[in-house]
DNA sequence: TGACGAAAGTGCGCAATACGCACATTATGA
DNA sequence: TCATAATGTGCGTATTGCGCACTTTCGTCA
């Protein structure tokens, strides 16, 4: 009685690891070992089998009977970021365009169905700071950043992903069709700049551009800003900005050369 | 012919599979199979499962025959410090005494025999950047931080770990004996401050001070400034200024309610 | 161009190992 | 106090990962 056409090259057990690992977010950091079974849809014994090697490994660690994430995750992270020079090759552009702009600039990848945040500006002075950061995930399909992520695919890609993701609403003004969706995409793809008006957060305005000359990963810087009052004048003024920034950045090696 | 007196609650493959992930370092982000294999100790096959899974689970990609890390591992990154509110509670308070003190401040625990940095302040004036980031490592014995850090296990522990974590000099002025970096150690348990010059970057002055109040993990802060010239007052200075930050790190609720 | 060495991919037999049920125990809350 | 839920554990079973050995591909130097 064979269960699944089991692929000889990946281990299950790694697999359903990495899910424990998978279930604690930002919303959760800390859970239950009956929470995270089910959360996992393993059994118990499984997932506590998972749970205390990520233990034992030093990601995890037992408070009372709470099973929480440790510092040590920072680690694989540091490495991407030092091993790909972040803080040497990004962070001084991100941080020297911020400073020109007036606004937090943020560098931004796709990852599965949502917008991973890579790297932001960190401009002391600048007016508002979400709390988000490097790691953090956004939604796709109502932010500028993953419209214009979308964008830098190519065509059958994007469709397909527009149709594959899950479509939630934030606010009153998200758009609910995803035909409407695509043709913000596709305008975006044209102009090279993507808008995006109180549909993730109210009365806040996202705008990004593209990072040409990455064949590695689609990447996209962005910004964001108070939809009041916000003039063409303004916006075409943040879009130059941000192009100088997406250009400093690939000019910087962020490229991976193959 | 039983190979181990195996730990039941543990997964081995799980275990083997974590290891692959964690011989990618910041020194070497993007690796072949055979060296992976190589540093892992592991059969090439089993490596290539363990990696393969990681390509298929999104934390590895595939270029060339090069396997590199992908963004994805700043997910778990993100989780951890946005699920402990270190964007809203950490980091405006290093910044705040950074901006006062002048120079950048780093909050860091212990990993392990390794220093791990958790946040630094980002204060775009600050004179010095190190490129060392959020998940950064550092060595124990020939740093500040990772002396205060000692300072604060218990008697035991500390000696142990001084005697067990490997002693590597990296500077002229390394303390060479375990011994002395004891006496270090317990005078910083005792004075609630630390000092390294020169010890881990020639011409530079490291000052650490315990982050008291966190039942969950050991917490210092530091900073590091040119040892030239430095002055007993200016010591007392940035001292009185590092015990702020701390102080204000522990009422912004870092120790965990256990 | 040919030949060598190193790296990568693959198949498969064997047995170690992870699975998951079931039971006992302890905490939690109504 | 009882009921419910969560935890830890033992263990039989067969699934699953291990690792040898072979083939193929790639890169390099003669």
């Amino acid at each position: 009685m064979p269960t699944q056409p089991q692929d000889r090259s990946v281990s299950a057990s790694f697999a359903k690891g990495l899910a424990i690992l998978e279930a604690f977010d930002a919303d959760t950091p800390a859970m239950t070992l009956a929470e995270l079974a089910r959360r996992t849809a393993q059994d118990r014994a499984t997932a506590r089998r998972g749970a205390m090697t990520l233990v034992q490994a030093g990601y995890l660690r037992q408070n009372g009977r709470l099973l929480e994430l440790t510092p040590k995750v920072l680690v694989p992270a540091g490495a991407f970021l030092q091993g790909n020079r972040f803080g040497r090759l990004v962070q001084p552009v991100l941080n020297h365009h911020a400073k020109q702009l007036g606004a937090e600039i943020t560098l931004a990848t796709l990852d599965g169905r949502s917008v991973l945040l890579l790297a932001q500006s960190t401009t002391s002075d600048a007016p508002i700071s979400y709390g988000f950061t490097a790691g953090s995930r956004l939604p796709v399909l109502h932010t500028s950043l993953g419209r214009m992520l979308l964008a830098t695919l190519p065509q059958n890609a994007r469709s397909e992903l527009i149709q594959r993701i899950p479509l939630t609403l934030h606010t009153p003004q998200s758009l609910p069709d995803p035909q409407q969706i695509a043709d913000q995409v596709t305008h975006a793809a044209e102009t090279g700049l993507c808008l995006s008006d109180g549909e993730f957060e109210a009365g806040i305005t996202g705008i990004a551009v593209p990072v040409t000359g990455s064949d590695a990963f689609p990447l996209v810087v962005g910004t964001s800003t108070a939809s009041l009052g916000l003039s063409r004048e303004r916006i075409d003024q943040i879009a130059a900005h941000l192009s100088l920034a997406a250009a400093g950045l690939q000019q910087a090696g962020i490229a991976r050369t193959t």
